[in-house]
DNA sequence: TCACTGATACGA
DNA sequence: CGTATCAGTGAC
Protein backbone atom coordinates (compact mmCIF):
# COMPACT_ATOMS: atom_id res chain seq x y z
CA UNK A 1 0.00 0.00 0.00
CA UNK A 2 1.40 3.28 -0.86
CA UNK A 3 2.09 5.96 1.29
CA UNK A 4 1.67 8.67 -0.71
CA UNK A 5 0.78 11.41 2.37
CA UNK A 6 2.91 13.01 4.42
CA UNK A 7 0.22 13.99 6.75
CA UNK A 8 -0.07 10.20 7.52
CA UNK A 9 2.31 10.66 10.42
CA UNK A 10 -0.07 10.67 13.98
CA UNK A 11 1.41 8.01 15.38
CA UNK A 12 -1.38 6.32 15.08
CA UNK A 13 -1.89 2.46 14.51
CA UNK A 14 -4.59 0.77 16.40
CA UNK A 15 -8.17 2.56 17.21
CA UNK A 16 -11.32 1.61 17.71
CA UNK A 17 -14.77 3.35 18.84
CA UNK A 18 -15.50 6.28 21.85
CA UNK A 19 -17.70 4.86 24.64
CA UNK A 20 -21.27 5.91 24.33
CA UNK A 21 -20.56 8.38 27.09
CA UNK A 22 -17.96 9.98 25.84
CA UNK A 23 -20.75 11.91 23.81
CA UNK A 24 -22.73 13.30 27.33
CA UNK A 25 -21.19 16.81 27.29
CA UNK A 26 -22.28 20.12 26.37
CA UNK A 27 -22.45 20.75 23.05
CA UNK A 28 -19.67 23.51 23.22
CA UNK A 29 -17.77 21.15 24.47
CA UNK A 30 -18.19 18.92 22.04
CA UNK A 31 -17.65 20.34 19.43
CA UNK A 32 -13.98 20.66 20.95
CA UNK A 33 -13.49 17.49 22.11
CA UNK A 34 -14.37 16.48 18.52
CA UNK A 35 -11.36 18.64 16.98
CA UNK A 36 -8.28 15.76 16.90
CA UNK A 37 -10.73 12.81 16.90
CA UNK A 38 -10.74 10.10 14.20
CA UNK A 39 -14.20 9.82 12.14
CA UNK A 40 -14.03 6.66 10.55
CA UNK A 41 -16.76 5.18 7.62
CA UNK A 42 -16.06 1.35 6.51
CA UNK A 43 -18.03 0.73 3.23
CA UNK A 44 -17.99 -2.51 0.85
CA UNK A 45 -15.10 -0.07 -1.00
CA UNK A 46 -12.76 -0.16 1.97
CA UNK A 47 -12.09 2.27 5.14
CA UNK A 48 -11.93 5.69 4.90
CA UNK A 49 -11.28 7.76 8.42
CA UNK A 50 -9.81 11.66 8.58
CA UNK A 51 -9.02 13.45 11.79
CA UNK A 52 -11.50 15.82 12.68
CA UNK A 53 -10.18 19.51 12.53
CA UNK A 54 -13.25 21.76 12.23
CA UNK A 55 -16.28 21.71 13.79
CA UNK A 56 -19.63 23.98 14.49
CA UNK A 57 -21.91 23.80 17.04
CA UNK A 58 -25.74 24.34 16.93
CA UNK A 59 -27.83 24.71 19.25
CA UNK A 60 -31.62 23.75 18.53
CA UNK A 61 -34.12 25.50 20.38
CA UNK A 62 -32.17 29.02 21.13
CA UNK A 63 -29.80 28.97 17.92
CA UNK A 64 -32.01 30.80 14.74
CA UNK A 65 -29.24 29.32 12.56
CA UNK A 66 -29.89 25.85 13.55
CA UNK A 67 -32.50 23.63 11.65
CA UNK A 68 -34.01 22.76 15.15
CA UNK A 69 -34.76 26.53 16.08
CA UNK A 70 -37.84 26.78 18.29
CA UNK A 71 -37.84 22.99 18.47
CA UNK A 72 -38.67 22.48 14.81
CA UNK A 73 -39.71 18.88 14.57
CA UNK A 74 -39.89 17.26 11.10
CA UNK A 75 -39.06 13.83 9.62
CA UNK A 76 -35.23 15.51 8.73
CA UNK A 77 -34.79 16.97 12.35
CA UNK A 78 -36.31 13.91 14.08
CA UNK A 79 -32.77 12.63 15.01
CA UNK A 80 -31.39 15.39 16.66
CA UNK A 81 -34.12 15.28 19.23
CA UNK A 82 -32.47 11.62 20.20
CA UNK A 83 -30.12 10.95 22.76
CA UNK A 84 -26.18 12.11 21.83
CA UNK A 85 -24.10 10.45 19.61
CA UNK A 86 -26.66 9.56 16.84
CA UNK A 87 -25.52 10.15 12.96
CA UNK A 88 -27.37 13.44 11.62
CA UNK A 89 -27.10 13.13 7.95
CA UNK A 90 -29.15 15.74 5.33
CA UNK A 91 -28.74 17.09 2.24
CA UNK A 92 -28.02 20.70 1.13
CA UNK A 93 -28.30 21.55 -2.82
CA UNK A 94 -26.04 18.31 -3.97
CA UNK A 95 -24.35 17.49 -0.74
CA UNK A 96 -24.48 15.44 1.69
CA UNK A 97 -23.37 17.03 5.52
CA UNK A 98 -22.54 15.12 8.39
CA UNK A 99 -23.49 16.26 12.19
CA UNK A 100 -23.34 14.54 15.56
CA UNK A 101 -26.25 14.44 17.97
CA UNK A 102 -25.37 16.11 21.21
CA UNK A 103 -27.54 17.35 24.55
CA UNK A 104 -30.04 15.57 26.62
CA UNK A 105 -33.33 13.32 24.72
CA UNK A 106 -35.73 16.28 23.54
CA UNK A 107 -32.80 19.11 23.45
CA UNK A 108 -32.38 19.02 19.58
CA UNK A 109 -28.67 20.36 19.46
CA UNK A 110 -25.62 19.33 16.98
CA UNK A 111 -22.21 19.35 16.21
CA UNK A 112 -21.73 19.61 12.10
CA UNK A 113 -18.40 18.36 10.87
CA UNK A 114 -16.89 21.10 8.41
CA UNK A 115 -13.54 19.21 7.66
CA UNK A 116 -11.28 16.84 8.19
CA UNK A 117 -7.61 15.87 7.73
CA UNK A 118 -7.01 12.32 5.50
CA UNK A 119 -5.68 9.54 7.40
CA UNK A 120 -6.42 6.34 5.92
CA UNK A 121 -7.57 4.88 2.57
CA UNK A 122 -6.01 8.40 1.11
CA UNK A 123 -6.41 6.18 -2.56
CA UNK A 124 -10.45 6.18 -2.09
CA UNK A 125 -10.75 9.32 -0.82
CA UNK A 126 -8.97 10.80 -3.54
CA UNK A 127 -11.06 8.28 -6.28
CA UNK A 128 -14.48 9.46 -4.75
CA UNK A 129 -13.33 13.20 -5.12
CA UNK A 130 -12.79 12.54 -8.88
CA UNK A 131 -8.88 13.33 -8.38
CA UNK A 132 -9.10 16.63 -7.06
CA UNK A 133 -5.91 17.89 -5.43
CA UNK A 134 -5.13 16.71 -1.94
CA UNK A 135 -5.59 19.43 -0.07
CA UNK A 136 -9.14 19.64 -1.10
CA UNK A 137 -10.53 16.43 -0.53
CA UNK A 138 -11.77 17.11 2.34
CA UNK A 139 -11.62 20.19 3.47
CA UNK A 140 -15.40 21.04 3.26
CA UNK A 141 -18.60 19.55 4.97
CA UNK A 142 -19.64 18.52 1.96
CA UNK A 143 -16.63 17.55 0.14
CA UNK A 144 -15.79 15.08 3.58
CA UNK A 145 -19.02 13.16 3.01
CA UNK A 146 -18.14 12.63 -0.44
CA UNK A 147 -14.94 11.35 0.06
CA UNK A 148 -15.34 9.07 3.02
CA UNK A 149 -18.15 7.58 1.80
CA UNK A 150 -20.91 9.37 4.16
CA UNK A 151 -24.64 8.97 2.61
CA UNK A 152 -27.95 9.28 4.15
CA UNK A 153 -28.13 5.77 4.52
CA UNK A 154 -25.98 6.60 7.97
CA UNK A 155 -29.07 8.87 9.25
CA UNK A 156 -30.06 8.08 12.68
CA UNK A 157 -26.96 5.68 13.42
CA UNK A 158 -24.71 5.47 16.39
CA UNK A 159 -21.30 6.93 15.78
CA UNK A 160 -19.85 4.15 18.67
CA UNK A 161 -20.32 1.28 16.11
CA UNK A 162 -18.98 0.06 12.54
CA UNK A 163 -19.45 0.91 10.20
CA UNK A 164 -19.25 4.87 11.24
CA UNK A 165 -17.49 5.82 14.00
CA UNK A 166 -15.87 8.27 16.34
CA UNK A 167 -12.48 6.81 17.88
CA UNK A 168 -9.74 8.93 19.70
CA UNK A 169 -7.00 10.28 17.43
CA UNK A 170 -4.70 13.24 18.25
CA UNK A 171 -4.80 16.41 20.58
CA UNK A 172 -4.86 19.53 19.25
CA UNK A 173 -2.04 21.92 20.19
CA UNK A 174 -3.90 25.17 19.42
CA UNK A 175 -7.71 25.49 18.87
CA UNK A 176 -9.47 28.77 17.12
CA UNK A 177 -13.10 30.05 17.60
CA UNK A 178 -15.08 32.07 15.38
CA UNK A 179 -18.07 33.25 13.60
CA UNK A 180 -20.35 30.33 11.67
CA UNK A 181 -19.82 29.96 8.18
CA UNK A 182 -23.07 30.28 5.53
CA UNK A 183 -25.66 31.33 7.88
CA UNK A 184 -26.21 35.31 7.00
CA UNK A 185 -29.79 35.30 7.86
CA UNK A 186 -30.12 34.09 11.32
CA UNK A 187 -30.01 37.28 13.53
CA UNK A 188 -27.49 37.87 16.35
CA UNK A 189 -26.89 33.84 16.05
CA UNK A 190 -24.31 34.68 13.50
CA UNK A 191 -21.85 36.33 15.03
CA UNK A 192 -21.93 33.43 17.77
CA UNK A 193 -18.89 32.27 17.89
CA UNK A 194 -19.60 28.57 17.79
CA UNK A 195 -17.19 27.60 15.06
CA UNK A 196 -13.94 25.67 16.19
CA UNK A 197 -10.63 24.74 14.21
CA UNK A 198 -7.48 23.53 14.49
CA UNK A 199 -5.18 26.22 14.39
CA UNK A 200 -3.12 26.30 11.14
CA UNK A 201 -4.35 22.85 10.07
CA UNK A 202 -4.21 23.03 6.12
CA UNK A 203 -7.38 21.33 5.76
CA UNK A 204 -9.89 23.49 7.73
CA UNK A 205 -11.88 25.10 4.57
CA UNK A 206 -11.69 28.11 3.12
C1' DT B 1 -17.50 37.15 -9.18
C1' DC B 2 -21.27 34.48 -10.72
C1' DA B 3 -24.49 30.94 -12.10
C1' DC B 4 -25.86 26.33 -11.93
C1' DT B 5 -27.11 22.25 -9.35
C1' DG B 6 -31.85 20.48 -7.57
C1' DA B 7 -32.98 17.73 -1.63
C1' DT B 8 -35.87 19.38 1.72
C1' DA B 9 -38.94 22.36 4.25
C1' DC B 10 -42.00 26.00 4.57
C1' DG B 11 -45.15 29.72 3.41
C1' DA B 12 -48.35 31.64 0.00
C1' DC C 1 -45.58 26.69 -6.56
C1' DG C 2 -41.65 30.06 -5.18
C1' DT C 3 -38.01 30.71 -2.21
C1' DA C 4 -34.32 29.81 1.16
C1' DT C 5 -30.92 26.77 3.00
C1' DC C 6 -25.21 24.66 8.04
C1' DA C 7 -21.90 24.15 -0.76
C1' DG C 8 -19.08 23.02 -4.27
C1' DT C 9 -17.78 23.43 -8.87
C1' DG C 10 -16.53 25.32 -13.10
C1' DA C 11 -16.94 29.19 -16.33
C1' DC C 12 -15.99 33.82 -16.85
Amino acid sequence: MKQNDKKLSRGLIHYKPVEAVFFNQSTLELAKILLGCLLVKETDEGTASGFIVETEAYRGPLDRAAHSFNNRRTKRTEVMFAEAGRVYTYVMHTHCLVNVVSGEIDLPEAVLIRAVEPYEGIDLMLKRRGGTAMKNVTSGPGKLTKALGITMEDYGRRFDEPPIYIAPGFTPEDISTGPRIGIPNSGEAKDYPWRFWVSGNMYVSK
